[in-house]
DNA sequence: TCATGTGAAACGCTTCACAGCT
DNA sequence: AGCTGTGAAGCGTTTCACATGA
C-alpha cells in the first residue's frame, strides 16, 4: 500500500463529478485525455492518479465510465452515509446546514451545537440545537463520524479538543485559525479569509509588474 | 523577482495573524522558531518564506514584531480596501455577506447579484440585490476588484465568464466545479464538498488499515 | 493504430546545515 | 552564544516517453 497525496484525492473528487456528467451524457468510454481536459489536468496525471488504486482502463479504449465512477465512489468512501455534527449555529452554520451538495453526497448533519442560550432548544428542520457540553453524549448516541467547526476563531481549538475527546476522527474547520489535533484524526480546513488574501496578493503583484 | 509558491502565501497569512496576537501580547521580538511552532511549520520554512521578499530579521535576535507584521501586510496587499461583488444571494451568499472576517480585512462587498426575481430589489444592509445583467456596469461604476461566486455549480462558469468580461481580475469560487479563466485572472476555489470527500477517504482508509 | 500503465527524468518545495552577523 | 539567511541536499509530485496490450 503506497502513499497517496491529498492532491490526488482532490482530483479524484473532480474526476468523479465529471464521470457523473459523462454517464448522464450516455458516454460509455472515456480516455484519460478527455477526462484530463475537462478536469484541468494532464492525461498522464489522470493515469498516474488512478494507477495508485489499481488498473481500471482498457488499452486502446480508455476507461469504462460506469465502472470507473463506481470504483472512485468506493475509493473515496462515499458509497455509504456519513453522520456529521455541526458546532456553530450562526449564519455560516446555517448556510452549511442547508447546503444541498452535502446531502447529495450522503453527508447528513444529525446534530447542531451552539453555546448561545437564545439558540439552544430551537430546531433546524428536525434537528434541535444543543449546548456543546452535550457533544460527547450526542456523538456516541448518533455515532457521529465527522465534526464541522463553524465558530469564531477564538473558540475553534477548544471545540476541536472537545470533538477529539468525544471520539470524532474527522474534522472540517471553517475557523480562520490553524488547529492542532492528534495523529489519527483527519483535519481539513476551509479558510475563506486566507483565499481572499491570496487574491489580494495576486492583484497587488500584477499591478506591480505592469 | 522570483516565483513564490501559493503555499508560501498561505503561510504568510498565518504568520500575519499570529503576529497580531504577539503584538497584542506586547512581544517585541519573535524568533522563527517560536513563530513556526505556533504556525505549525518549521523554523527553516518561516525563514525561507520571508526571504522571498527581503531580509527582515536581526541575526541573534529574531524579527521585530511590528515591522514584520506591517511588511507582510504590505506584501499581501491588505494595506488597502478591496471592493467585492457577490453573485448568488442564497444562504451561502448571505453567510458570506455578513462574514465579519472579510470586513475586518478590508474586503467590502459593494454589490450583490442574483437572477431570482423575488430577490432583486431587496436590500442587504445598504446594498441592493441586482440582476446579473447589471454586472458589467456595476463593476466599472464601483471599481470592483474581486468577484465571489456563490451560485449553483451549473451556472458558475457562465458567471465567471461574465466577471471576466466585466474586467474583474480576481475570482473566489464557492461552486463545486472547476472553473476556467484566462491568464491574468486570479482564481481561488473553496470547495466544501471536496474537503468532506477527503475526510471520507481518510476515514475509509483508516478503517481498512486496522 | 490507439490509449493505458509505468520506469525514469524533471521540477518544485522542504529541510539541512552552516557561514555570518549581533 | 544565538539566530538569521541561504547554498545544497533531500524528497515528493508531475511530466515525459515508451513498452505493452487491445
Amino acid at each position: 500500500l503506497q502513499k497517496v497525496s491529498e492532491w490526488t484525492i482532490h482530483r479524484l473528487s473532480t474526476y468523479h463529478r465529471l464521470l457523473s456528467e459523462f454517464e448522464s451524457e450516455g458516454r460509455e468510454y472515456i480516455s484519460s485525455h478527455e477526462l484530463a481536459h475537462r478536469a484541468g489536468a494532464t492525461p498522464a496525471q489522470v493515469r498516474r492518479d488512478l494507477s495508485c488504486f489499481g488498473t481500471f482502463g482498457t488499452k486502446g479504449r480508455g476507461y469504462f465510465v460506469a465502472d470507473l465512477s463506481s470504483m472512485i465512489t468506493s475509493i473515496l468512501g462515499i458509497d455509504r452515509d456519513w453522520r456529521v455534527a455541526l458546532v456553530g449555529a450562526g449564519r455560516l452554520g446555517s448556510a452549511l446546514f442547508s447546503y444541498k451538495e452535502f446531502r447529495r453526497r450522503n453527508f447528513h448533519i444529525v446534530a447542531v451545537f451552539d453555546s448561545d442560550k437564545s439558540k439552544i432548544g430551537k430546531h433546524w428542520a428536525d434537528v434541535e440545537i444543543e449546548h456543546p457540553d452535550a457533544l460527547k453524549a450526542v456523538v456516541s448516541k448518533h455515532q457521529v463520524d465527522i465534526g464541522v467547526i463553524a465558530v469564531p476563531s477564538d473558540t475553534a481549538q477548544s471545540v476541536a479538543n472537545a470533538m477529539v475527546d468525544a471520539g470524532i476522527k474527522a474534522i472540517l474547520n471553517f475557523a480562520h485559525r490553524k488547529l492542532f489535533v492528534p495523529d489519527g484524526v483527519a483535519l481539513r480546513n476551509v479558510n475563506m479569509a486566507m483565499e481572499l488574501e491570496a487574491l489580494s496578493y495576486a492583484m497587488s503583484r500584477n499591478r506591480r509588474l505592469r
